[in-house]
DNA sequence: CTGAAAGCGCTAACAG
DNA sequence: CTGTTAGCGCTTTCAG
C-alpha cells in the first residue's frame, strides 16, 4: 500500500494546512483549534503517518531515549531490574539503548562515548564503576546520570542503592542470635560500592557483640570463584555460617556446600544471601537473604532521572533504601524470631 | 571545558578544511587524502568532536539500531540470549533498543510502531507472536525483521529456533529407553510454535514405539502454573515421567515433585526440560535437558539480519538448528547410553 | 491560531 | 580528492 515513510509535509498537502500545523498537532503542548488538529489527524491516519522520532530528536535536542549500561546479565536481579525499568521508562515516553559493559576499564570508555553519540537524555549505570572523569564527561555533555545498585564518593552523583550497610548488619544480627560462633563471609568484588558497605555493616554488627569474622574468602561475583571459595574455606576449621554477598553466589555456595562437600544446610551451616532473586524463593534453596527492593530502587531511579532531565538544575539524590530481611529455611532461625 | 556539543563545522573551521570533509574523516568508506584526515582528526581530537549519530541517521536512513522485543525476562533464556544478542550487536557497530511488549497483544501494536518510528534498521522479535497484520507493516516499512525462538507459517518471514520437532522426539527416545511407561507432559503455551514443535515430536516419538501420553497439563510458560498443573497431574495416577516444555517451568515442577510431594526425581518421576538455562546446570537441579545452543542462534540471527540490512533482496531464512540431549541427573539414564 | 522561513547536524550528489 | 549545494523530517521563532 503506502511506501516507505509519510512526511509531515504530505500529511499537511492532504489535510490543506501548512506543514508546521501538522508538527504542532503531534507535539504535545502545543496551540492548535479542535478544527485543524481534526483535519490533521483524520489525514494522518489516512496516510499512516507518524512522526520520525530522530528527527524530532535532532531539533528539539531530546531524543526520548535513555542509556542503560549494564556489566552482567547472568545474575538475575538485573534482568529483572531492567524489565521493570524499561517498563516504567515506556511508560513515560522513554525508550532504553542497552549497552553491555564488561568490567574491563577501557570498554566502558567507549560504551560513554557511543551512549553520548546517540544523545540519551539520560543514563542508567547499573553496578558498573565509572571513573570520575567518565562522570565529568557526562556533565560536560549535560546528560544526567544515574548510579544503579553502586554508589560513588562524588557528591555531585545521583545513585540508588539499598541501605547495604544496614542490611549487612542485619544478617549479623541474625547468625548471632542464631547461635553462631564461626561466622564467614564469602565477599564478591571488593571494588564494587555495595559489597564494602553490606561487609562493613557485617563486620561492625560482628563487633558489636563482641565477634570477629572467622574467615573471608573472595568470589567476585561469579559463581565459579564463589565455588572455589567455598572450598578453600571448608577444607579446614569449617565456619558454622556464612554470609555470601550476593544470592546469584550463594547459590552456588549451597550447591558446593551440599553436593560436594556433603554438609547440610542449615543443619550443618547456615547460609545467607543478598538481593532476593526469584530464584531465592526457590525451594530448592529456600535462601534467607536481604531484599533489595528492585521495584522501588526503579521507581526511584527513575524519578531522580527524569527531574534532572526536565530540569538539569535539579541537585543530585542519592538514595539507601531500606532493606528488610526475608527469613527462609537456609539459616537457622532465632528461638522466638518472628522477623 | 567545552560546551555542550561541537559540531562538524566546528572541527571544519579549526582544521581549515569544509565541513563536508569532516563528514567523509568519519564516514568509513569515504575517500579523504592522508593529509585531510590528519587535520580533521587533530582539530576533532582538541575539540572532543563526535559525529551525531542521530542526525547522521535522519540524512543517511539508517540508524544502526535494532529494535529488540521480548516479553518477559525471568525466564533465564532470555536474558543470556539479549546480553549475547547486544554484544554481537555492539561488535558489528549496531546497538539495541529494547522492548517489552506483554503477552496481550495491543500493547505489541503500539510498540511495533514506537519501533518504526525510531527508524530502527532491524528488528528482532524473540519469542513473541506476531499477527500476520504485523509482520506485512513491517515489510511495506522496508524493515526487516527475525523471529526468534518462535516461527511463524508465513514464509515470507525468517525464523531461528531450535529444531524443537528433532528435540522433542529425542526427549521421548530418552525416556522410552529408561523403561518409562507413564509418561506425561507439561505443556507451555499453546499459541507458541517452540511448544507445538516440542510436543509433536515428542508426541511422535512415543507413537512409533507404540505408547501414547499417559497425561497433559498445560503450564503456559509460568511458574505458579506449572506448579499448579504438577499438583493436577500427580494427585492421581501419577506418572513416572514427564517431559516440561522448558526449563523454567521445570525447576518450579521439581520442587513441587520434592518438597511438596515429598517424591525423589529421578527416583520416583524423571524430569527433563528443555533449553539448557544455566540454572539447569546447578546442581540442586541437574536438569536433563535439551540445549537451545544460544551463541549459535544469536549468531545466526545476527547474520540473517545484517544480510536483509545490507540488502533488502535478500531472501528470508529459516533456520531450526540442531539441539543436543544434556544427560545429566534428573531423568533416569538407560543402561549403556553415553550420550 | 496559523503559515512562512530559518535552521538542527549531518550526508550525498555535483562539479571541479 | 575537495568544496559547494541541496536536502533529510522536523521544531521553532516570527509575523500576521
Amino acid at each position: 500500500m503506502e511506501r516507505g515513510r509519510i512526511t509531515s509535509a504530505e500529511v499537511a498537502a492532504r489535510a490543506g494546512v501548512s506543514q508546521s500545523a501538522v508538527s504542532r498537532v503531534f507535539t504535545p503542548g502545543a496551540s492548535v483549534s479542535q478544527k485543524t488538529a481534526d483535519k490533521v489527524r483524520k489525514a494522518a491516519a489516512e496516510l499512516g503517518y507518524r512522526p520520525n522520532a530522530l528527527a524530532r530528536a535532532v531539533v528539539s535536542g531530546r531524543s526520548r531515549i535513555i542509556g542503560l549500561v549494564v556489566a552482567y546479565l547472568d545474575n538475575q536481579f538485573y534482568p529483572d531490574v531492567l524489565e521493570r525499568l524499561s517498563n516504567a521508562l515506556q511508560a513515560e515516553g522513554y525508550h532504553v539503548l542497552i549497552f553491555m559493559a564488561a568490567q574491563t576499564a577501557g570498554n566502558i570508555d567507549t560504551v560513554l562515548d557511543e551512549l553520548l553519540d546517540y544523545q540519551v537524555d539520560g543514563i542508567i549505570a547499573a553496578s558498573v564503576a565509572l571513573s570520575s572523569d567518565l562522570s565529568a564527561r557526562c556533565r560536560a555533555a549535560g546528560v544526567p546520570m544515574v548510579l544503579f545498585n553502586r554508589s560513588q564518593d562524588d557528591p555531585d552523583m545521583s545513585a540508588v542503592t539499598s541501605d547495604n550497610y544496614a542490611g549487612g548488619r542485619k544478617v549479623a544480627d541474625l547468625l548471632l542470635a542464631g547461635g553462631h560462633r564461626k561466622i564467614a563471609h564469602i565477599a564478591g568484588w571488593d571494588g564494587a560500592s555495595t559489597q564494602r558497605d553490606r561487609e562493613a555493616g557485617f563486620i561492625d554488627g560482628l563487633r558489636a557483640a563482641g565477634h570477629t569474622l572467622h574467615a573471608r574468602e573472595i568470589g567476585n561475583f561469579m559463581l565459579d570463584e564463589a565455588c572455589a571459595a567455598t572450598r578453600r574455606m571448608f577444607a579446614q576449621d569449617p565456619p558454622d555460617a556464612v554470609f555470601v554477598a550476593n544470592d546469584h553466589m550463594a547459590m552456588a555456595v549451597m550447591d558446593t556446600l551440599r553436593f560436594e562437600l556433603g554438609l547440610s544446610v542449615p543443619g550443618d551451616v547456615s547460609v545467607v544471601g543478598y538481593d532476593d532473586v526469584p530464584a531465592a524463593g526457590w525451594l530448592a534453596y529456600n535462601l534467607t537473604t536481604i531484599r533489595q527492593r528492585a521495584n522501588a530502587m526503579v521507581a526511584e531511579t527513575v524519578d531522580i532521572l527524569l527531574a534532572q532531565i526536565a530540569d538539569p538544575a535539579t541537585p543530585p539524590r542519592r538514595e539507601a533504601l531500606d532493606a528488610p530481611l526475608i527469613l527462609r529455611g537456609s539459616a537457622r532461625i532465632p528461638e522466638g524470631w518472628t522477623q
